[in-house]
RNA sequence: GGGUCGUUAGCUCAGUCCGGUAGAGCAGCGGACUUUUAAUCCGUUGGUCGCGGGUCCGAUUCCCGCACGACCCA
């Protein structure tokens, strides 16, 4: 055994048990399950069978006959198969309640030795918390009050047979860690974890149904690109061998997105991932889900309006409401939301005075006090926007539509009309966090020339995140591209908002956690 | 990258301050029990205390380093 075998041999116990190790390295309880799987299959009982049939839910029989007295009950004739995970097992001798849980939820089952039969009760003594199991029977209610599936003579099968023990039943798991590592055995035993990922399912089918319904198409653009454009990022890299060129995973779909407005389909989305080459925290993991979509003869005003309707359609459907709590604070989507240009904002929000906003030099000198490392090379709307981040981001917690971003740090975006140093552009704030970014394009092949320009001198003075020459995406452009306008929203950050989720991990069924070495 | 905290039985946790190689509940195993639901009752197995090094007669405990994770900061 190695170093790094023994270190991790308490995590190896749980996820590898599969012939790994000699027998005395092993867990007591998985050698217990040898044997009895060994018995079980000397008594000629398949332990993983495919041929059973399922006719319920355990949701549908509750749903069903939950409300339904003990004698109308009685009246029931009906036979139900349901299939599920053994979850719990009161085992009185000759008589056994057990629970099964499927993936609508969970069903109580009452076992007689003399109604089963002693070939089907001798199966049962024999299974163990977290199999497979299939029950056949009618349905009634005990004493108690709980329906409750009355199995019938040889109304039980084992499906699959289980190595491991779950975690302990009241408690449940709550590791962390092992949580996200194994994220089949938090689902099993965390109820609250399934609900998130079905809420997850239903905000991006809500989205969808939402951007179908105003015409928009739905795409996919590559997520392996020669350059990663389309945001201010450092990206992933990678390496075709048959090809014998380095590719990038995306960072956004925008470049892509926008060639189809200009190729005519006016009105596109996509929901998929992203690939940012960044740190990890509670609100940012390496591949991210976004949508973002792009509508011909629209304006960043258009999907302001468009960005409220979006959210205000998943909260009603969701919640049958506009208020909700996130992290202990309410929320209310209610429309209009306050709209604030950067500038404001940080007068208003950030308490900077407005002198120190209008002046340069002021204006760097303050970022320094904030501890903001400013270089020489800096372009005053970048300096302008980490004072933001600094002193606004996170005090906007209603949501709020900020505006009127610098030029500098929009190289994508159309110039405002009244002031060409500024962009017609907007991001969307709900609790201190970004949640979603849009502008009009810019659609002008040689001023989008002059930004690429512009950051590759700001990538030459060693920012690694500027945005590179792309004579490709230029060349679509002066094939002329109809006035639009587009949005990225982030999928993740959304559904936090919308499940109460502290951390994007448990909105992400398999967040990304550093590899152990083998 | 920095700081703080954590890592003890399959799971949830005590114990460590003040050094003498560990306890509980659940799960498991044996037994009783045909309306329980954290079932109950009796009995019982299970641990290189994350990994490595140092100090010490002796380290799960003290010191140093490392790994992984959580949170905060950058």
């Amino acid at each position: 055994m190695t170093i790094t075998e023994k270190k991790y041999s308490r995590i190896q116990f749980i996820s590898n048990g599969h012939g790994r190790g000699t027998m005395d390295e092993i867990s007591e309880l998985l050698k217990k399950r040898r044997e009895k799987i060994d018995s079980l299959k000397a008594d000629g009982i398949d332990l993983y069978p495919n041929d059973a049939r399922v006719g319920e839910t355990t949701a549908a029989i509750s749903e069903r006959y939950g409300q339904m007295t003990p004698e109308v009950l009685e009246m029931v004739t009906e036979r139900f198969t349901v299939a599920g995970r053994l979850m719990a097992v009161r085992d009185f001798g000759k008589g056994a309640f057990i629970s099964i849980q499927d993936r609508k939820g969970r069903l109580q089952a009452f076992l007689r030795k003399n109604q089963v039969g002693e070939r089907a009760f001798a199966l049962f003594k024999r299974l163990d918390i977290g199999d497979i199991v299939w029950l056949a029977g009618r349905v009634f209610k005990t004493r108690t009050g709980e329906l409750t599936i009355d199995v019938e003579e040889n109304g039980l099968r084992l499906l699959s047979k289980s190595l491991r023990s779950l975690p302990e039943k009241w408690h449940g798991l709550t590791d962390i860690e092992i949580r996200y590592r194994q994220r089949h055995l938090d689902l099993i035993v965390n109820p609250e974890v399934r609900k998130v990922f079905h809420q997850r399912s239903r905000i991006i089918s809500l989205i969808r149904r939402f951007m179908e319904e105003r015409d928009f198409l739905e795409v996919e653009t590559p997520m392996m690109q020669p350059k990663a454009g389309g945001a201010v990022a450092r990206p992933f890299k990678t390496f075709h061998n048959a090809l014998g060129i380095n590719l990038f995973l995306r960072i956004a779909p925008e470049l892509y997105l926008k060639r189809l407005i200009t190729g005519g389909l006016e009105r596109v989305f996509e929901i998929n991932r992203n690939f940012r080459n960044e740190g990890i925290s509670t609100f940012h993991n390496p591949e991210f889900t976004m949508m973002e979509f792009y509508q011909a003869y629209a304006t960043y005003e258009d999907l302001m309006k468009m960005t409220e309707e979006l959210f205000v359609f998943v909260a009603q459907n969701l919640f049958d409401s506009l208020r909700f709590n996130y992290q202990g604070k309410e929320i209310d989507l209610t429309p209009p939301w306050r709209r604030l240009t950067v500038r404001d904002a940080i007068v208003e929000i950030g308490g900077v005075e407005r002198t120190v906003v209008d002046d340069g030099v002021r204006m760097a000198d303050h970022a320094r006090k904030l501890g903001i490392e400013v270089k020489r090379s800096d372009p005053p709307g970048k300096v302008l926007m980490a004072i933001f981040d600094e002193t606004v981001e996170k005090n906007l917690v209603q949501p709020t539509f900020i505006t009127h971003y610098p030029v500098d740090v929009s190289p994508l975006s159309r110039r405002n009309a009244e002031d060409p140093t500024l962009t017609d552009r907007f991001e969307l704030y709900v609790c201190g966090k970004e949640i979603a970014n849009a502008f009009s394009e810019l659609n002008d092949p040689v001023d989008q020339r002059g930004r690429f320009e512009m950051q590759l001198r700001e990538r030459e003075a060693g920012d690694l995140e500027a945005h590179e020459m792309d004579e490709d995406y230029i060349g679509a452009l002066e094939c002329g591209m109809p006035p639009t306008a587009g949005e990225g929203i982030g999928i993740d950050r959304l559904v936090m908002l919308f499940t109460d989720s502290a951390s994007i991990r448990d909105v992400i069924l398999f967040p990304l956690l550093r590899t152990r070495d083998e």
